[in-house]
DNA sequence: TTGTATGCGTTATCAT
DNA sequence: ATGATAACGCATACAA
């Protein structure tokens, strides 16, 4: 497509308004100057269009006002959401957002933080999974979910208490014979201590609990043989279940259809994330639901501090439970 | 947080190859030079971790290798996958992304364009609703779904082909009473066409057709009021809805379902867009589905084709119909 | 071929 | 308070 060519300078507008480059500079900043010089480039400024280059500025300052934001994907709606209300968050303090899609891919995000050196960008917020992540010491990055290095502050949903506000829920609802199921990366992050949180809030109730873990690379439908397998007389053994996630739990819901276990009525479901299909709809299941929009305030937060003050190594933020469909309407409205 | 102070620059690449500025410059930009020259650059710019300050580039070659997608958000699924392969089309050409949320604030869409002159961003792809949107002819921009001005390519779905589509899948399936639904902008768009494309399509087929139109700023509870004063004997009058969206198809089913409307046995719902919960799953609803990743492939060949050969001013991509649940089963298996 | 010098648009440090 | 000038890191036209 064409070029851009003829972008009015600086030099331009000092031309226009009849003042000196440095002049129009400091109109630009705010720094103080003689009135009707002021108006003179103001004017000069409006006639013109013109904007500042922010590339030019970036070399001058080694700022650049822009955050490298790394996930996943934006398919997921839970990742969608919140490189929304980063999004939003960056906006508030006109900083710009660079999107980066890793796609899981371990080589992309390190190839990611790369880029992020050398003043590209001011910094970056990052939901990895690349266990041998090399980020350099002089490079501000928040993490998300994940305890890089005790120099990188990290910024999760208290996975723990969510889980054990799970089993509290269910236990609530009447479940006596409790599952948990998983499937992930087997890697170290916050979102595992779901499942720690959840048996100590089945021994806190005396629940009856089982596991079942699937790694990265299983598949699905080992969750449907190992639910199959759990039917006697028609019946589900389980009369709740906690999936790691809204996302499996959705898949569990259809795998029960199928299998014609009723939901809610014999067996209830908690999921964690707190997706919904759309905003202002519903859940797509009872779930727990991280605080995505304080996460995304306190990354943002915590990325433009500027006053290096000791970083906090961790910050979990709390979570609550919403009904979803997928429990006993009991505490409904409940929202916590 | 700290500040990147010390990034090496190509002078200290020089210096320590031993070699001019110059050379290290072709060096890094593959323009032929002397094979031991060469390799001693290569050498040091591994050494020091030497890497090109992409702001000195943009600011020497007014290129930034940066494209800026205005979208109104990334709650709305559709927008987020959009997002998604439009990130991953500019990867494959060494573009980055910089996400801009408008959340349908004109102003912002506005302010967003001007930022993105002055060479800030190499171009611009734009789902917008401003409609007066000011794009100087200078800035290269694709529109989505939205023909802007005859300068300004635009790119959609065949919306007209989707209603029409929408319109005999319903006959097929044995509907005869069909309504169409809508709530969004009155803006002139392209999905606007998907009304028309339904009407003829019910032309064609003989069927009984009624349209509910409500605007942006009506409730959808409006379409509640609307589908009660249509039940009779407990019935609803309709055997056959096609919502403009997947968004509303999904509130609609809600709405039926407490209306104790059995879906679909006694009316099937279609919707618009493909929107599926979590990428591998299943559709929402029954939909005509938007070739997404063919959309976004051909906003990034439009918006950086250097090529100034003529600019198409419309282009519209096939859709096709998908079982979603909503539907008869009829034909579940044709993906067209 | 390789090195030198200039300019991209800004900001900041100087004299004035 | 204002204007001239150097420097940011890189690319390139030009000289060697």
């Amino acid at each position: 497509m064409k070029k851009i060519n003829s972008a009015p300078t600086m030099k331009d507008v000092a031309r226009e308004a009849g003042v000196a480059l440095g002049t129009v500079s400091k109109v630009v900043n705010g720094i103080p100057v003689g009135e009707s010089y002021r108006k003179q480039v103001e004017a000069a400024i409006k006639k013109l269009n013109y904007q500042v280059n922010s590339y030019a500025q970036g070399l001058k300052a080694k700022k650049t006002y822009t955050v490298a934001l790394l996930i996943p994907n934006t398919e997921n709606p839970f990742f969608a959401v919140l490189a929304y209300h980063i999004n939003l968050a960056l906006l508030k303090r006109k900083y710009r957002m660079l999107l980066c899609c890793t796609d899981f891919d371990l080589n992309l995000e390190q190839e990611y933080v790369r880029m992020a050196r050398q003043n590209k960008v001011d910094g970056i917020i990052g939901l990895t999974y690349n266990p041998n992540l090399v980020i350099e010491k002089d490079t501000p990055f928040v993490a998300i979910d994940r305890c890089i290095d005790v120099h990188i502050p990290c910024v999760a949903s208290d996975n723990f208490a969510g889980g054990q506000l799970a089993a509290e829920k269910l236990a609530d609802l009447g479940c006596r014979n409790v599952a948990f199921l998983r499937i992930g990366s087997s890697l170290t992050n916050e979102p595992n201590k779901r499942k720690a949180g959840f048996e100590n809030g089945c021994l806190a109730r005396n629940l009856n609990y089982t596991m079942k873990i699937l790694e990265d690379n299983d598949s699905y439908e080992e969750f449907d043989r190992f639910l199959s397998s759990n039917i006697q007389n028609g019946k589900l053994l389980f009369d709740g279940i906690f999936c790691v996630t809204d996302r499996l739990a959705y898949y569990i819901l259809k795998v029960l259809q199928r299998l014609n276990v009723k939901v809610p009525e014999d067996t209830q479901i908690i999921g964690f994330d707190g997706v919904k299909l759309f905003d202002n709809m519903d859940y797509v299941c009872s779930t727990i639901v991280q605080p995505v929009p304080e996460i995304a305030e306190m990354c943002v937060e915590l990325l433009l501090q500027e006053h290096t003050t000791i970083k906090p190594p961790l910050v979990c933020l709390p979570v609550h439970y919403a009904y979803g469909g997928t429990t006993l309407e009991f505490d409904k409205n409940s929202e916590n």
